[in-house]
DNA sequence: CTATTAAACTCGTCCCACGAGCATAAACTG
DNA sequence: CAGTTTATGCTCGTGGGACGAGTTTAATAG
């Protein structure tokens, strides 16, 4: 990375983040809130311009004085590939600096082997190489699973060993961003979702186990290597449970189905998922107990989280929203009960989260933010 | 705050961060680590010295080659008054750009009323106030309680109600910044102590409980009002037992003299710092099994919490350190056994933490964060 | 005393943010 | 519909400051 003259691009890299982080914003709305003048607006929208990183299109006018225009990646522009993998699927889109997903992809796993499914992945690389050439700058992968320094170490849920991601991108030369898929979506929330301009939020998902994490200013806390965020392996629990992941008394075991099958004194679900959304459609007291059990864990897992963290919000997805639902009074009162006096007067609100497309979305918020540093956007120039 | 022009000062504040976080930095080093070059290195000093910011005296020479400079706060220069309240003191010191303590003061409080005590402290403000003139930018201060937004929310060792922390700064027009002792001594660990260098790490410090916070490249995650990081309130402990901050189950009655006395079946301890202190000494098998669960509630909470937050390192001050030393193998045990299993490989080590005045170092630290900040410089420039 | 080395200084160049003044495109107004 | 109001965009002169090439300086090594 050559070194790159200092304030250079500085202004361009604020514009570009502005733009990713508020898709359609139009080119007044950026001036103001960077607090530029009309003339440095009109001098750094025309270089990027120029180098082909944004057009503008007219706005729909608002009321008196010229019209403005919006901000719009440029038809030339660099992209990201993002990629979502999935337990029986995986997805991808191309994104643009303006956030909008292109040639979004769906495809089912034919075989569910780790080898095969990377190299379906990475043939998907290959031909967005093909079709982009140099526009495409990096890739974004979701995983769902635990992610250290793009090595994935556990995955529950397709049961793969250890596993090295680089494979993806492997001969294309293009930079790879593995992150786990909780974690993705915690940052799609923060930015665009239900936690959107939250200083402080953490955002908490079930699927199989819990997964999360705790975002700052929209950056999630990836921690040393990226394995940030497995709250679910906090001991919460009882400590005479042991989990597959090694430790003791996970919070991973008193919240999704498995903790719903053991208080209904069932055997360990082969799909823990499913057997969540089976036993919360039966009405009868036993399940209704079981429910109550686990959302009372979850409620006073979250309290202590907020304890700790003092976010301004917090984020429920996955099964999380359907179990707090089923016992929103127990939810309640195990949140409330489990949180310090002082956070009582007003206790973050809890929300669930907004975007079904999550972890893809988070995935390539996170390469944009690479692609809008002034070193990457000099390196496009420089390239051109 | 004018709005200050982009760029401007840009270099001048990195360089003066640099000088906060390596205090006795060469210029020749600093100008390294920045990538400038002589040139801009030549004017960016002389700039910083006409405005009072820096000077500069000759560096012992070491080996061939003109001799360099080291960088010194400026005589002349902004100052900032940090203190750091204790339970039965107090002290203070002038903190400089270089992150040096001058006039340093410690003072023994002869009322603990939350009146006299914040009186005592507005009267050292003003003091210095006198003394420094404009140079005084800043007063930060530490304080052994939860904190939300410069109110104390509540101080177990004080034994205060809610209060005003303001009143410390009034009439002076003096921005205040106050923070938990256990979050800044983190930071004094993280930016000049054992976690110097740490992207992510974790501090926690056991006095009468525990507290810490979570570090992320030396900035601590104060949570929505600056309360986090209350690590001794999440729900790691038995459910039955309530815990004064309104909640049950916490870490904190589990990891203090408060547990001691209960494991060796005595009452609460009126001094539970100084209890602890009594049962590490004793050698009868009693207290020995009792330190024994102290520590291996200790050692499985902390394992949690890297399982959370995957630190590089973790820093443990306070009682933390003689309870650990009391009971390393325990500890060791509890510790990785807590963790997930991809971590035992090479957990992240738990290293004492090094600095005795860490919460006035670390109160110093983040207000000379907000001295070396764009606007700040330009304010001192535009007043001189 | 001379060569070597690392660092500082000088100066021309260029990038780019800013502000003042002017131009423009819409919505109101009578 | 013509004039007014309003928000925004454009032009251009100014100046700060980062950079690099070339030069100078102050130390050590031999």
């Amino acid at each position: 990375m050559n070194p790159v003259r200092r304030g250079q691009w500085q202004t361009a890299s604020d514009v570009l983040t502005q733009l990713t982080r508020q898709p359609g914003i139009t080119r007044a709305a950026v001036a103001r809130t960077l607090r530029l003048s009309t003339g440095s607006a009109t001098e750094v929208t025309a270089r990027l311009r120029d180098v082909h990183l944004v057009t503008e299109v007219p706005a729909p006018s608002q009321g008196r004085g010229r019209p403005t225009t919006l901000l719009r990646a440029h038809p030339q522009g660099p992209v990201v590939l993002a990629l979502d993998l999935r337990q029986s699927s995986w997805r991808s889109a191309i994104v643009t600096l303006d956030g909008s997903l292109q040639d979004p992809e769906y495809r089912r796993h034919r075989s569910r082997r780790p080898q095969v499914v990377l190299n379906n992945l990475r043939r998907h690389v290959e031909q967005a190489r093909q079709q982009y050439g140099d526009r495409l700058r990096m890739v974004s992968l979701a995983v769902p699973g635990t992610i250290r320094d793009n090595h994935l170490m556990q995955a529950p849920t397709l049961e793969w060993a250890e596993l090295d991601l680089e494979t993806v991108t492997e001969g294309t030369g293009l930079p790879l961003l593995a992150g786990n898929d909780a974690t993705l979506s915690g940052v799609a929330e923060a930015r665009t979702g239900a936690a959107a301009g939250a200083g402080t939020a953490l955002h908490l998902i079930i699927e199989v186990g819990i997964g999360g994490t705790l975002l700052i200013d929209g950056v999630p806390a990836q921690g040393a290597s990226g394995a940030g965020g497995e709250y679910g392996h906090m001991p919460f629990g009882d400590r005479s449970r042991a989990c597959p992941c090694g430790a003791r008394g996970c919070w991973d075991l008193e919240i999704d189905g498995r903790a719903l099958a053991r208080h209904l004194k069932q055997g360990r679900p082969d799909d823990p998922y499913a057997y969540t959304e089976e036993v919360l459609r039966r009405t009868d007291r036993n399940a209704r107990a079981a429910v109550t059990k686990v959302v009372s864990a979850l409620g006073s897992g979250i309290a202590g989280l907020v304890n700790a963290h003092d976010p301004d919000v917090i984020t429920i997805g996955g099964l999380a929203i359907p179990l707090r639902a089923a016992a929103e009074r127990t939810f309640k009162e195990a949140y409330e009960g489990g949180l310090m006096t002082f956070h009582r007067g007003s206790p973050p609100p809890v929300l669930p989260a907004t975007l079904p497309d999550g972890p893809l979305r988070g995935a390539a918020a996170l390469a944009l933010d690479q692609l809008t540093t002034e070193p990457a956007i000099a390196a496009w120039v420089a390239q051109r």
